[in-house]
DNA sequence: TAGACTAATAAAACACTGTTCAATTAGATT
DNA sequence: AATCTAATTGAACAGTGTTTTATTAGTCTA
């Protein structure tokens, strides 16, 4: 077949994305380069964009596996039997923040990824279709947790609901890690989402939920 | 004194800022570039270096006048003295979501903007006294509008209240920019804002507010 | 008025970046 | 043993922000 690969396929994946995620656990994306990964892993630059065809691409792989990471760790707190509707939203709430408290540059990066040169398709391309399932599948777990505390609300109400939900987590997040927070006593995030959790169910369930 | 200035120094902002501004209201941030900024105004890359010290401080100086922008449009919504404290809070949400929502380029430059060189002064530095005396006052107001709704909470459950609140507001307006609610029907940012205020406040105050 | 001084501006070089492309190289095939 | 081919590389290219050096053009002084 022509010269032989000093490491296959998957093991070449496994070294870049190994020293990759080594290296966001302790530094910031944007202190990476095509040219350090290189260096790290002892090949060329030009063989990293053959495999992966971009250094953006090559993140977007990253990125990739740390949504399925995270998306793991949901899927935990979700299988979860014992905990009541409630108990599971706030459970699920704190998974995704603790999630980016401990990956905080690897997540970060899913935000802060670009792709270069105004691509015009990707405006207007949705979303893989495994991609668009997974979401969905997720929304619908909030959104079956929300009909349980209050069967009264139509389905729209429910996906709203579920969406602010989602947001303000994510909101809260955000602000914590750029430590943008601005609460003079040293408060976590933590206080903050569950106090999100609570009122918004309190607002949604008309009553004080379990 | 020297070589007589082509611009004064008011001028010369004036024309940096305007150019910089005017590009932002069509293209992203990261679509520019000290180079091209010199060349818009006419001037040499490193004329704007010894000026503003750095591309990086200029782009910061950007950002000043974006919040105060945005400072400005707030100020306005607060001044209005014919709202109830809920009211006040609607709108002070929806400015802050419309504001992005027009000035998006701008806005997102504020929180993607990132030192260069891992400046550790920069971390434990704390912010300069005028903007964090502008940063407390834009809470109490939150507050202030917490405490008359629920006289009965603590200070310190206000201050996390109105954290909460702002989290939200932020988290919405940051996912719906980046076009990721995944909601099904085109429905509005603001839907989920005012859905997020009225639960939050909800909860919040035991009992629908006016 | 002629020359020195100086602040404003620019030009060039430097160290990076991601990408492209032509040139290798080493194993498999004939 | 020669050929072929896929993996890998090195060099060139266009771009970035920054630094350093050089050139202006106006003001001040002798």
């Amino acid at each position: 077949m022509g010269r032989r690969n000093q490491h296959s396929a998957v093991e070449f994946d496994k070294l870049v994305f190994g020293q990759i995620e080594t290296f966001l656990a302790d530094s910031p994306a944007d202190q990476l380069s095509l040219r350090k990964v290189a260096t790290l892993i002892g090949y060329a630059p030009s063989t990293l964009v053959s495999v992966y065809g971009s250094y953006a691409d090559l993140l977007l792989r990253i990125n990739a596996r740390t949504l399925e990471l995270l998306n793991q760790q949901l899927t935990q707190v979700i299988d979860n039997k014992n905990l009541t509707p409630h108990e599971k939203l706030s459970a699920l709430a704190m998974a995704y923040f603790d999630f980016a408290t401990v990956h905080t540059h690897r997540w970060q990066l899913i935000f802060t990824l670009t792709m270069p040169t105004a691509n015009h398709a990707t405006d207007e391309m949705p979303l893989p279709q495994w991609i668009q399932s997974a979401i969905d599948y997720s929304f619908d777990l909030l959104v079956n947790c929300l009909e349980v505390l209050n069967p009264q609300k139509s389905l729209e109400q429910r996906q709203i609901a579920s969406r602010v939900l989602w947001s303000g987590v994510h909101g809260i997040t955000v602000l914590s890690l750029a430590d943008k927070l601005f609460l003079n006593q040293h408060c976590d995030g933590e206080v903050l989402i569950t106090s999100l959790v609570e009122n918004m169910l309190l607002g949604w369930a008309g009553k004080p939920v379990d």
